[in-house]
RNA sequence: GCGGGGGUCGCCUAGCCAGGUCAAUGGCGCUGCCCUGAGGCGGCAGUCCCGUUGGGGUACGUGGGUUCAAAUCCCACCCCCCGCACCA
């Protein structure tokens, strides 16, 4: 179909508002939802696959009577539209490519984008044209976008925030964050040039006293419970060291530490200054085993991580046995006598896995990069298997895992061990600089560690449909692993928390309940956003206060306020909410989260349909691969209908769905043959008598019905599209071989218009071109699903029967060598039929019987021996004789001459025998 | 590492929850024939191996097990994908 023959439908539908919902009582309500969407770009395949399953849903439960909402609004919060406007308006020519050639954003327009707001408003517009052309039942009443350039929106996430805050799901707290020191902001994954993937993680500081000083040199680890192999401690001979005040003692630690200590919330006063070389040679006394060992020169020391002193365990750690034997090769003074002490069995390993290592990889020098893997290897050994040796006094015998925590508390109960936070490995800024971990302060957070309010958002999820039902198990993963969420920003767009309005609401926890926005959305637009006060939200939604003390407090008339509430009532709680599996972790979890702290149990939300993510010829969707498919490109080639039918059907469950340019295509031409066909069938066929291939074929309609009925209810659409579609149009082709060309005009006008009902949720444009055609004039979507087709099984164990005869006969044709002209089929004699099904027969007989029935449908099974086989063949002779292309006869084995007797004496009931001449 | 999902006949994909109707669904590709001036489109047939009467053999990541019977259930292993928090 054309892309303008689409937007005439679209048109019409506006014009009948066919997708507009008003509450009626009289009817049961649907509520649907596809998460709001980001606004810094054109929708793309992956929006478009998610929203197509929502948009089938609805339309399916629309086709059986109910009424049915499918609002949709559009997310502005956060980061990323500001940071795209900010590198546009300094001219990141990398910037203004995708703009220009991925976006196509024309040249008038991309001068304007500067100016963030601008983009947004930009990318909505064009976004609700390309879900509108797609096909999408949307009520645009209620649409909305997030930020506090929808001032109206922004009052309702007031009331939001203002009612967890006093419901008391809102805390102040620190927490640590990857930390940029230049841009002077949290660095999450995707604003790293270097280290994506990496997480702050505690590193033990263990304080080492200098002898005869008054100081400690502080060494971090993440293996506090090797204290007790200590050899040494090392320290960088180049580096530069502070001794500084912190905390009532004097520390020794690297120079580049002060800034993020001080990050971390340590009182840092730096004394002085000393080179990491003057240090080398001193003794220290290493705690809890108050054992004196040398402080030696290493390279391996990363300035950077940590506090550049660490205390070596050439037993089980790669680096100190070669920093070690690097200094005993060139034969230096202090390493004399130094051997590695080992603490530690580990199964895989002797007395000293670090050296086993070293040899095993063949490490050249503490400066070899595969001393990393080494490193991994036996941390990871030692972590899961390890046991403490009888040297490690209390600790002895305690697994690794245990003994790491305990030594800590021991080291810390005696002060002289603290903890700062490290990332283990670099992380570098997008603007190039290294990048550290900061404790931020004063955060707002949402109390999601709490442990009644998790166990209310499990009782949600255990009452919930989710499909696929495996997504249960992971929401319920979920929820006992949430922490306290950090709901607040301080910079991107968004809405300024109601009492400390330096912070902006971020963008997951803006997003978790606006679906009961939606219900009243189209209403609030006739007032001032100061009319929305939290008194007008709170009886909306709470039922809360009076309408007369609401009305006078907010201007809004009684009438109205009462229907907002009647909109709430009526369309909540959300019926089925979908997304693509990504979101499982976060964004679901949080609209659960949200649903529970705020409503009543009987607005909670009713079900969460989960999707795989979508791929494109196999590989992952991105801008930087330049394979992302907007829905704006995929209709303008493929159609909207085509391009729904490639998505839909391209997966199943939480199976990664892919999308084939070359699949849509011949969709699309399937689509244009099919509505072209059913024209030309349609003008050029005639009424007759109903036959059993009439029936048959309305048989198909019948069952397929039935079957998408069953698949839609558990949101199992690729399976009902293929119903819909495949199995239909099989089915109407399989049926105009059958006739012969023949077909029986009221007939395919009762099947075309069940099918033009079927087709509607999936392929809106196709079904209303097909509906039109068998003479309908308004929309398909005023009509009633086709439940109650009539179905005639016996017929189908006809054409069963036929079927089975045609393919056996090719089959022997295929075999047989010599060219017969004639064929006579043997069919079990009535009676005879009979006594073989009962086992009253000769034993081979039955024996070959019994197989043949293990092997058959249910569907003929249990007509074994109760319908005419003789008659059927007769009936369907021309049918039968046009696909075996010779002349066909049928016979009862009692009428069988002596010279085929051998042949037909082999008939089984459906089975007859065939003799060829 | 932790959690979730998977591995099916050249490729993609159905079936697995409720074991027999499974040599296994559909599409793409490929082969032959028809249509066409030719090509595309379309139609028909075929597409694991063997087989002159509808049969047999081998197959559903690998290796075991349960069962009269396993792609389907159980166990172990290998491999792939997706999340893992200040990011939408």
């Amino acid at each position: 179909m054309s892309n303008s023959a689409e937007e005439e439908w679209v048109k019409k539908w506006e014009s009948l508002r066919i997708f507009e919902a008003e509450v009626d009582r009289s009817k049961n309500k649907v509520f649907v939802t596809f998460p709001i969407p980001y606004m810094n770009g054109p929708l793309h395949l992956g929006h478009a696959f998610t929203a197509s399953r929502v948009d089938s849903y609805a339309k399916f439960k629309k086709l059986h009577g109910f009424n049915v909402l499918f609002p949709q609004g559009w997310h502005w919060t956060g980061q990323p539209i500001v940071s795209a406007a900010d590198r546009l308006a300094k001219g990141d020519e990398t910037m203004v490519k995708e703009f220009r050639e991925i976006d196509k954003v024309p040249e008038d327009i991309l001068e304007k984008f500067k100016d963030p707001v601008f983009m947004a408003r930009y990318y909505t517009d064009r976004n609700r044209q390309a879900m509108k052309k797609l096909g999408l039942g949307i009520d645009w009443r209620r649409e909305f976008n997030t930020t506090s350039y929808d001032p109206r929106f922004s009052s309702f996430i007031e009331w939001q925030f203002l009612t967890l805050r006093e419901k008391g799901y809102i805390t102040k707290g620190s927490h640590p964050v990857v930390w940029c020191p230049r841009d002077k902001s949290p660095v999450g994954d995707h604003d790293r040039l270097q280290g994506e993937g990496v997480y702050p993680v505690e590193f033990r500081l263990i304080f080492f006293k200098l002898k005869g000083e008054d100081s400690y040199l502080v060494a971090s680890t993440l293996r506090p419970e090797t204290i007790f192999g200590v050899t040494n401690v090392w320290v960088g001979p180049d580096l530069t060291y502070v001794k500084a005040k912190i905390n009532g003692k004097i520390w020794i630690v690297g120079k580049s530490a002060v800034e993020r200590l001080k990050d971390q919330l340590f009182e840092v006063e730096v004394v002085s200054e000393i080179q990491g070389k003057d240090l080398v040679g001193k003794e220290v006394l290493a705690p809890l085993i108050n054992k004196e060992v040398p402080v030696l020169p290493a390279n391996f020391i990363d300035p950077e991580i940590g506090t550049a002193v660490v205390y070596s365990v050439p037993a089980h750690a790669p680096y100190d046995y070669l920093a070690l034997r690097d200094l005993q090769k060139i034969g230096y003074e202090g390493a004399k006598g130094l051997k590695p002490i080992s603490i530690i069995r580990v199964e895989g390993y002797g007395d000293y896995p670090a050296v086993e290592e070293v040899e095993k990889l063949k490490i050249k020098d503490q400066n070899d990069q595969k001393a990393d893997l080494a490193t991994k290897n036996i941390y990871s050994a030692e972590f899961r298997k390890g046991v403490l040796k009888e040297n490690c006094g209390e600790f002895a015998g305690l697994s690794v895992n245990a003994a790491r925590k305990l030594v800590y508390e021991k080291l810390e109960e005696i002060g002289l061990a603290s903890t700062m936070w490290e990332l283990p490995e670099p992380v570098i800024c997008r603007c190039t600089a290294r990048c550290h971990v900061k404790i931020l302060q004063d955060q707002w957070f949402l109390k999601y560690s709490d442990e009644e309010w998790k166990e209310k958002a499990r009782e949600c999820v255990r009452a919930m449909n989710i499909f696929p039902e495996e997504a249960r198990q992971w929401f319920l993963d979920v929820i006992d692993w949430l922490n306290d969420y950090p709901c607040a920003r301080q910079s991107g767009l968004g809405t300024p928390l109601p009492w400390d309005k330096n912070w902006l609401v971020e963008t997951l926890s803006d997003s978790t309940v606006y679906m009961a926005y939606y219900t009243i959305a189209h209403r609030l637009k006739k007032y001032r956003p100061e009319q929305l006060r939290k008194e007008l939200y709170d009886y909306v939604f709470f039922g809360k206060g009076e309408p007369s003390d609401v009305s006078s407090l907010t201007g809004i008339p009684e009438d109205e306020l009462e229907a907002m509430r009647d909109e709430f009532l009526y369309w909540y709680p959300v019926d089925l909410r979908v997304s693509a599996k990504e979101l499982v972790p976060n964004h679901l979890t949080f609209f659960i989260f949200h649903h529970v702290a705020l409503f009543e149990k009987k607005f909670w939300p009713k079900a969460i349909g989960v999707n795989g993510m979508l791929r494109v010829e196999g590989e992952k969707m991105s801008k930087s691969k330049g394979n992302v498919i907007t829905i704006e490109d995929g209709i303008k080639e493929f159609g909207a209908d085509a391009l729904r039918i490639a998505l839909l059907s391209s997966s199943e469950y939480m199976d990664d769905a892919n999308f084939k340019k070359e699949y849509a295509r011949s969709i699309k031409e399937r689509i244009e043959r099919l509505i072209q066909d059913i024209r030309q069938d349609i003008s050029s066929s005639s009424e007759a008598d109903l036959s059993s291939y009439d029936i048959w074929l309305i048989n198909n309609a019948s069952k397929v019905s039935k079957d998408i009925e069953q698949n839609m209810e558990k949101m199992n659409v690729k399976i009902s599209v293929t119903q819909a579609f495949f199995i239909m149009e099989n089915a109407y082709r399989e049926y105009k071989k059958y006739v012969n060309g023949k077909l029986n005009l009221s007939v395919i006008k009762d099947f075309v218009k069940y099918w033009s009902i079927m087709l509607a949720p999936f392929v809106p444009f196709t079904a209303e071109e097909i509906y039109r055609i068998v003479g309908e004039k308004s929309s398909v979507f005023l009509e009633a699903w086709p439940s109650k087709i009539p179905y005639d099984e016996i017929v189908d164990v006809e054409i069963e029967l036929v079927n089975r005869l045609v393919g056996d006969i090719k089959e022997v044709l295929k075999l047989i060598k010599s060219k017969p002209t004639k064929l006579t089929v043997f069919v079990v004699d009535k009676g005879e039929a009979e006594k073989i099904s009962e086992g009253n027969a000769e034993k081979d007989k039955i024996n070959r019987f019994m197989k043949l029935k293990v092997s058959m449908p249910d569907l003929i099974k249990g007509y074994v021996g109760k319908v005419d086989e003789k008659e059927i063949y007769i009936k369907h002779i021309e049918y039968i004789k046009r696909q075996a292309g010779i002349h066909v006869e049928v016979k009862n084995v009692s009428e069988a001459g002596p010279d085929e007797m051998q042949r037909a004496k082999n008939a089984l009931p459906f089975k007859p025998a065939l003799v060829f001449k």
